[in-house]
DNA sequence: CGGGTCGTTGACACATTTCAAGTTTAGTGG
DNA sequence: CCACTAAACTTGAAATGTGTCAACGACCCG
């Protein structure tokens, strides 16, 4: 049984690496030049505490926001008051990859938990891509495997019951932390900061229902909650009643790339979560 | 009124800029000599007719697919075998932009209609943008669209009513055909060759429910269809119905490139559809 | 003219929402 | 460290939006 929060190897955070271990920064697309480019670019890390507002709709934003640290979720919000959780951000995730391009975002983004997010200033990032053809590449990569997510949540939310959408996404999580790896290992355990609203906010119910629907799949054995962390006790099963198939994700680098990479092109993988305070 | 169809400029393909027209060659982040340079390595354009397969799903690719004429769809399959549509190629658009970094899609590419599409070879189209640091800002910028886009159609599915959910399509498609600008036109027509199932494995809804939502807004006099296309007698009350705002789309070059765009910055818009037959 | 796709209807089942309490848990300040 | 308060989680009963099943009608193309 792998623990995503304990475990892992230390997140080592010199001030001159600050992206390390971040999926942008980890991502076989780089050369290690470039991956020095980056963390040349990236600004002082800062602190950020559960409910903070890093981006808000509408208004300029000039800063990417690498979360290094805790966990920041996308909410865009319906024209009626609902709200949409939109994205996920983990560790080594980037929270708003748009204001690369885009002036101003059409979502809020907030911290979920306490948590550090490094900030790369726009107008470096674009003359670091176009200077080191990686750089660019490493941020489409970046945009397209946000993409595929965005479309797996789009199939849950239009075509899945309550119960396969609650089940899929610790599927989906687990994955992203790092939690477990690509084959369904056995028992997992990891830290799920979001609240039952967040969660239904999510997938497209409301908390009432996802309270029960997530009595349901504690009543099959599925998943064990504890105060703010889930086990799962048989990933395959919970996989099977989620429909999950990790391929989306892509985190095999079936990339066409024979990539550039030389030096360090360590398996990506999350740094672990590491909260503040 | 404004119509996509019979309207708009002749769609001039002269074999030597087959993607002139299309959004990713219109993109004001590209110079006139990277705009030349991917017309180079585009490949001679192909024609489709309706239920051709572009692409499926596991299958490798190595080409990116522009469709310059009719239109295509981006379909995912859930397990228990239902179909939920996650992308519509209208004319202009890249099919399937994951082939640029992925080696396989995780979801099938169809065609719609008659049409045509010029096939981009990967490899070429990396080397394009390693030396063109244009291209690749384009290719970004047309991913993180995709994104915005998917965002929208998320919150849509998971917090719009039926109702809501067929209203705003129209919307999204009349803004993304080129029928209407920014500003909410008043009358508006344009052709909508999906079929009423189409509509709803796009809105995760049942064919028999949408028909049922389709009449109510034929009842209120929000839309009008015929055979193969829809008018929309008053914009802003769609809109309003649907919950629309166009601002997701990023039509407004509101980047934050003072763009290297010297030459033909011509304001972005769809080619009119333009079937082959 | 015929066959198949597409659209339309009706009656019914059911998943999910709504509303309106409770109960527990976590965070904060004394 | 305890008390207190707000946030998070539970529970029940009733309303409703959407799905299901099954059939029929309209249109288009060959």
């Amino acid at each position: 049984m792998r623990d995503a929060v304990g475990a892992g190897r230390p997140f080592t955070r010199s001030s001159h690496r600050p992206l390390a271990g971040t999926r942008l920064s980890a991502s076989p697309l780089l050369s290690d030049r470039e991956r020095r480019a980056l963390d040349d670019i990236a600004l002082t890390p800062r602190a950020v505490r559960p409910g903070d507002e890093l981006v808000r709709e509408g208004v300029p934003v000039d800063h990417l926001y690498c979360v290094t640290g805790g966990w920041a979720l996308r909410v865009k919000m319906t024209g009626g008051g609902d709200r949409q959780v939109v994205g996920v951000a983990v560790p080594g995730d980037l929270a708003n990859m748009d204001a690369y391009l885009f002036g101003r975002l059409d979502y809020d983004v907030r911290a979920l938990t306490h948590g550090v997010v490094v900030p790369i200033p726009r107008d470096r990032l674009l003359a670091a891509a176009a200077e080191h053809p990686g750089i660019a590449r490493a941020l489409t990569w970046t945009a397209l495997v946000e993409n595929a997510v965005l479309s797996q949540w789009a199939m849950c939310l239009g075509r899945q019951s309550a119960l396969q959408r609650l089940a899929h996404l610790p599927c989906e999580l687990a994955v992203r932390l790092g939690t477990v790896d690509e084959g369904d290992g056995a028992i997992v355990r990891f830290d799920l900061p979001m609240t039952q609203e967040h969660l239904a906010d999510a997938l497209g119910l409301t908390a009432v229902h996802l309270n029960r629907v997530m009595q349901q799949l504690r009543g099959d054995g599925l998943i064990v909650t504890a105060s703010r962390s889930v086990t799962v006790p048989d990933m395959a099963r919970l996989r099977h009643a989620g429909g999950f198939d990790p391929a989306y994700l892509h985190l095999d680098g079936e990339g066409p790339v024979p990539p550039a990479a030389h030096g360090d092109a360590a398996p990506m993988r999350a740094a672990p979560t590491a909260m503040i305070r």
